[in-house]
DNA sequence: CGTGTTATTGAAGTGTATCAAATTGCGTGG
DNA sequence: CCACGCAATTTGATACACTTCAATAACACG
C-alpha cells in the first residue's frame, strides 16, 4: 500500500526565534465543527496554522458532489497551495471537529521566507509530497476497485486522527466512492473479521489483513 | 472545463545574470523518442531542464499499467518533485520525442536557491499549480464519464504541444482509461463531427463543442 | 519484406453508481 | 427527560458504462 506520510510536525516549529516571531503577527480563530475556515473562490490573504483539532479541504465539483482532497491537523498548515499559486482557492477548507487555528498575513509569511530562507524550503518539500500523495491517489482511483480504496482510507482515517466517528460519508468522500459502496464494503469487511461495527462506530480488528486488502 | 495551465516559460530564465550562472553549471543531455531521463526508484541528483522536444512523466502502478503524471515540454523542469520531496523518484521520464536536457546537480540547485530566494519562490508557486493539476484530475476521474475526460485530453494534449501524433495509447495514459475506450470515443466524436481522423491522426474540428463535451 | 507495434471491432462480464424506501441513531428543544 | 425531527445508515433492485479478452487489420520501421 502506498503509505500516505502523515506530517504533524509543524512547518514553523524548529527555531525559537521563529517561534517567537508568530507569537507577535498570529490571530487566534475559532471554529466549531463544521465551521468554514474559508471558501472555494476567495482569495487568499494569508495561511492558517491548525493548533488544535482537525480540518478538511473539500472541493465540490462541478456536478455538485463533495470530494475531500486532505485532511490537515494540528501543526499543519491551511491555505499555502492557493497563496503560492497566486490563485483563488479552489476548496473550502471546514472544521471536521473543534478547531483552533492561528492565521498569519500574506506580507508576514513573505517576511519570514525572506529572513528565514530555510522555511521556504520546507514548504517546498511539504508542497512535493503533498503532490505525490495526489498523484498517488489518481493512479488507485484508476486501476483499485472501491473496497481496495475503502480499506486503503480506513487505514489512513484511522492512523491520521483518533477523529472518533468517521462517517460512511466522510469516508467515501475522501475513498472517491459513495456512501452506499462504503457500506456493501464495511459490511463485507466485517463479514471477512476485518473490522467490527458498533451502531456508526467503526473499529479495525485485524489491520494486517485490512493491508492486504488494500494492495490485492 | 478545468483549465490545465500550461507553462513553458522557463524558470530560471527571468535574470539575465541568472542564466549566464546556469550556463557554467549545466550539463547537456540528449535523448531520442523513448529514451529514458530516469527511472522511478532512482534517487534524485539534481534537476533537468527541457531545453528542446517533449518528455513524459510515467507512473506504472501495482497491476503494471502505465499513467502518464505530468508532460514537460521546453522550459519545464523535470524532476524536482522528488529532489524536494528529498525522495527516490516515484515515477520515472520518458523522452515522448527527441529531446535535449540540461542538468543542474543538486547542489548547484542549493546554491542558486540561496544566492536568489524569488527562484525559490518561483518553485513553489509551480509546485503549487501542478498539486492543483493533480487534484482537479483526481476528481474528474470520479465524477466524468470516460468521453468527457478524452475530450478534455485531446483538447489539451493538442494546446500543449504540437507533438504531431498522440498515439492512442498515450491519450489513454493521460486520460486515465484504456486505448479501446479511447478508439471507441474518437470514433463516437467523428461521428458527431468533433474530430476528424485521417489515419493515425486526429485533427480537432469543432473546438467549441469539444468543450462542451468535455464539461457535460 | 517481414516483424512488432498500433489500431480496430466484437462479445461478454461485472463492478459501481443510481434511485428509492425503510430504519436507526442522535441531538435538540419543549 | 422524553419526544420529535433530521441526518446517517441500511438494504434492495436496476441499469449500464467501462474494462477485459480475443482476434484481425493496418501501419511503420529496420
Amino acid at each position: 500500500m502506498e503509505k500516505m506520510p502523515v506530517r504533524a510536525e509543524n512547518l514553523f516549529a524548529s527555531f525559537p526565534q521563529l517561534r517567537a516571531e508568530l507569537e507577535q503577527m498570529k490571530v487566534a480563530h475559532h471554529f466549531r465543527t463544521g465551521g468554514i475556515i474559508f471558501r472555494a473562490g476567495e482569495i487568499p490573504l494569508g495561511l492558517y496554522i491548525v493548533q488544535e483539532g482537525l480540518c478538511k479541504l473539500e472541493a465540490i465539483s462541478e456536478c455538485g458532489a463533495a470530494h475531500t482532497l486532505r485532511l490537515v491537523g494540528p501543526g499543519g498548515v491551511l491555505g499555502y497551495r492557493s497563496l503560492f499559486a497566486d490563485e483563488p482557492y479552489h476548496a473550502s477548507a471546514i472544521a471536521v471537529e473543534n478547531t483552533d487555528v492561528y492565521f498569519i498575513p500574506k506580507v508576514e509569511v513573505m517576511h519570514l521566507f525572506h529572513k528565514h530562507p530555510e522555511v521556504t524550503l520546507r514548504f517546498l518539500s511539504h508542497l512535493a509530497k503533498d503532490l505525490r500523495a495526489a498523484e498517488t491517489k489518481w493512479i488507485h482511483q484508476i486501476d483499485k476497485g472501491a473496497p481496495q480504496r475503502v480499506a486503503e482510507s480506513l487505514l489512513f482515517l484511522s492512523e491520521k486522527f483518533k477523529h472518533a466517528n468517521w462517517t460512511r460519508r466522510e469516508i467515501a468522500q475522501w475513498a472517491g466512492t459513495t456512501t452506499e459502496t462504503v457500506i456493501r464494503t464495511l459490511a463485507q469487511f466485517e463479514k471477512e473479521d476485518l473490522v467490527a461495527q458498533a451502531g456508526r462506530e467503526i473499529k479495525i480488528i485485524d489491520r494486517e489483513r485490512l493491508i492486504e486488502r488494500a494492495e490485492i
